[in-house]
DNA sequence: CATAATATGTCAGCTTTGTTGACATTCCAA
DNA sequence: TTGGAATGTCAACAAAGCTGACATATTATG
């Protein structure tokens, strides 16, 4: 049990706030992901093809190794998301102009479709949160989100956050 | 419901801030995940066995029925993870007395012992994102993730949080 | 320049954890 | 008392993680 200094400051971080934090966190992120995956179930993808299409509309021109250092997983996972998305069609893999190892990632008119419908219905729940939760919320919300990445995430949030526009 | 006007109220509903919420929400999910996932990488377990242990400490005595209502999975997925918890003994599972049908779930000394290692790590997350961002935006943060929950979860988010203390 | 070391991406196979289907046991209602 | 519903288990399969081996391209070193 943490000894907590005293100061009224801290009152509210005893163990049971934090445990609330923890499921809210929880149960909030099967909300996050329940659109997108509806959506994607009748295709035969699943939350992985999502976060590739996602990464790929916001970076076009990506390469595989930025994309996982992104995503957080292994090169061999992604790629074989990859796989099907350009054998499906939804994505255009092109051998890098400076170097040929890279493959440049680009979605094709299909993929851009595709990435539109899942990112209108993500964006919807989160407007809807949004809105009944007010501006200050919003901002509490994003403040507290940035603080509990790691500082690699942190980074990569802020890197992908500033260059989109 | 807040009533939502038009104005520049809502300026802040950009796409671009909806996507940048988006984000934060994927790469503080990471965080939020990642000293659990360190801590049972070295033993058999993973996400699933935390997630388990995790509502059976809150609730204790509770029914497989009723622990795959709250964490979204299948019984058969969670029968899985219960077997291997019951047979490492970290978790016990006593025929209910009035519904012979039903198994009330317990954590062991053992399984306590773990459960408190995992929420340890992770509260000590939480508590740092919390400090970081102060008592305001955690108010706000709590807001929002309840706002994004589907109607269902936050219910059960509710009753799990009333019924803890 | 030649060749070794490094970087990028692909292929193959294994593990975890989700899924559906079949079934045994228990309870409840007609 | 008997047929249907509820609870949980076993088996087989699918999605998406992982490590290892490898082909190709680039860079560094002799």
């Amino acid at each position: 049990m943490p000894e907590v200094q005293g100061g009224e400051n801290l009152l509210f971080l005893t163990d049971e706030q934090l445990r609330q934090g923890i499921e809210a966190m929880f149960f909030a992120y099967r909300g996050f992901t329940a659109d997108p995956d509806r959506i994607l179930s009748g295709m035969a993808y699943g939350r992985a093809h999502h976060r590739a299409i996602h990464f790929i509309a916001r970076a076009p021109g990506t390469t595989v190794n930025n994309l996982l250092n992104i995503l957080g997983v292994t090169k061999q996972s992604l790629n074989r998301v990859l796989r099907t998305l350009v054998e499906d069609g939804l994505v255009d893999s092109r051998v890098g102009k400076n170097d040929k190892r890279e493959r440049n990632l680009f979605l094709t008119e299909d993929g851009v479709t595709l990435e539109r419908k899942l990112s209108d219905a993500q964006r919807a729940r989160m407007r809807a949160a949004y809105r009944v939760a007010g501006p200050d919320a919003v901002s509490g919300f994003r403040q507290v989100l940035e603080a509990m990445m790691d500082t690699d995430m942190r980074r990569q949030y802020y890197q992908i956050r500033d260059t989109s526009s």
